[in-house]
DNA sequence: TAGATTGTTAATCGATTAACAATC
DNA sequence: TAGATTGTTAATCGATTAACAATC
């Protein structure tokens, strides 16, 4: 799976998107899509999507447009989502707590495969059908589950060394919700998500009214 | 506070990392800032933070740099964080605990004025310092308390729902965590938070090695 | 066949980077 | 003054949009 042209962080970025419609698509019992009605549904143009999907291949009939299920699944193994990667969290306060229960995770086909603590206090509480785990186990658990992405939900403070650890222990990527720089091998792949940015996106277009609105951080 | 040349989100968006870090260096004692030392600790080019702030104003002083306090102020001015707007969640699930603790929202200057649920359960629980009201009553607590920003954090198929009451309640904006596609009239500014693009373009990322690494989310 | 819609090339637009004059 | 660094204009780069030939 070599691609040729680099893939713009924005097509990457819509692909998910394309995914979820078309699962919706697919839940309706849609058959075909055209550009014309993605674009529609996702307020995107029908010529962004077309290029976008053209970037990894040729996936529709002229004339005719996107089987919806051919597509759907097409887009997943482009997204590695046919992988069913493990995952850990790090961190089980209460952001930890809400991303083990967020469904979306297991809806893109990841597993929640181990959730860490240090608090003596919180390892060993279930949450879901997960046993919380002292951290001081996190190599081995990590190797044994064979896990490849680590979700670091700790406190800022200890965002760096979570990560050290993470990596030291044979983690793949990394997912971030501390609002830290991360340093990491540039080996290890990370995302940073960093809620502060679209709150104070909203307050600055609240601040500027008068010009238009609806600006939104991740489009729906 | 009238600016001619139309800002760009990507602008908007780097904003708030400037103004975290110019906390940063306040807190650390510092005094001046070059554009160069602010672009080192961001990894962001050094014109570009130049292009962005000019695009305000004359924050700097040629020769010498920015003040760190001073363009603190004046970026928190720009994002409208000296108005100190108050929030209200609705919704006390797990990602609404979270949010109802996240420190962010404090230290950007805003006030969790209200929490809202439908469950009788919940309704009447603390969280933190605050109590979990009635949704039956939204309406009037967000006039009387003078509620500005709206988080909606109820499951996807209520957030339609959750948004028509929160504008007909005269909220001005609104900050969602639903995976939906939310209707909302253009007067009124939102911003989606959506968790599964970051988690499906780490994944990308990680399907895709070979390739360069650490694409973030949201930089930081 | 006629109509529709893709895949792809070309044109446009906007954002980033480079260069440099102004000036502290 | 000499050195440093901003503010701003120009050059470059990349992404989006438009156009259209290919073809189902």
């Amino acid at each position: 799976m070599q691609e040729r042209p680099s893939i713009s962080k924005a097509t990457v970025d819509r692909l998910p998107r394309y995914y979820r419609c078309l699962r919706q698509l697919s839940d309706e019992g849609g058959d075909i899509v055209s550009s014309e009605e993605l674009g529609r549904r996702l307020a995107i143009n029908p010529e962004q999507i077309r290029k976008d999907l053209t970037a990894f291949g040729q996936f529709g009939k002229k004339g005719v447009g996107y089987y919806v299920a051919e597509l759907k699944e097409s887009i997943g193994g482009i997204l590695g989502l046919d992988q069913h990667l493990s995952l850990a969290i790090v961190g089980m306060g209460h952001l930890g707590a809400a991303l083990a229960n967020y469904q979306g995770i297991a809806r893109l086909g990841f597993r929640l495969a181990a959730i860490f603590d240090s608090n003596p206090v919180v390892i060993g509480t279930r949450v879901g059908e997960r046993r919380v785990e002292d951290i001081a186990y996190l190599a081995e658990i990590i190797a044994e589950r064979n896990i490849q992405i680590g979700v670091i939900a700790v406190p800022a403070a200890q965002a760096q060394i979570a990560a050290d650890q993470l990596i030291a222990a044979g983690i793949r990527g990394i997912w971030n919700f501390a609002p830290v720089k991360l340093h990491v091998p540039p080996s290890i792949p990370f995302v940073s998500e960093d809620l502060s940015v679209g709150l104070s996106a909203l307050s600055y277009y609240l601040a500027h009214r008068g010009g238009e609105s609806d600006v939104l951080s991740e489009k729906n």
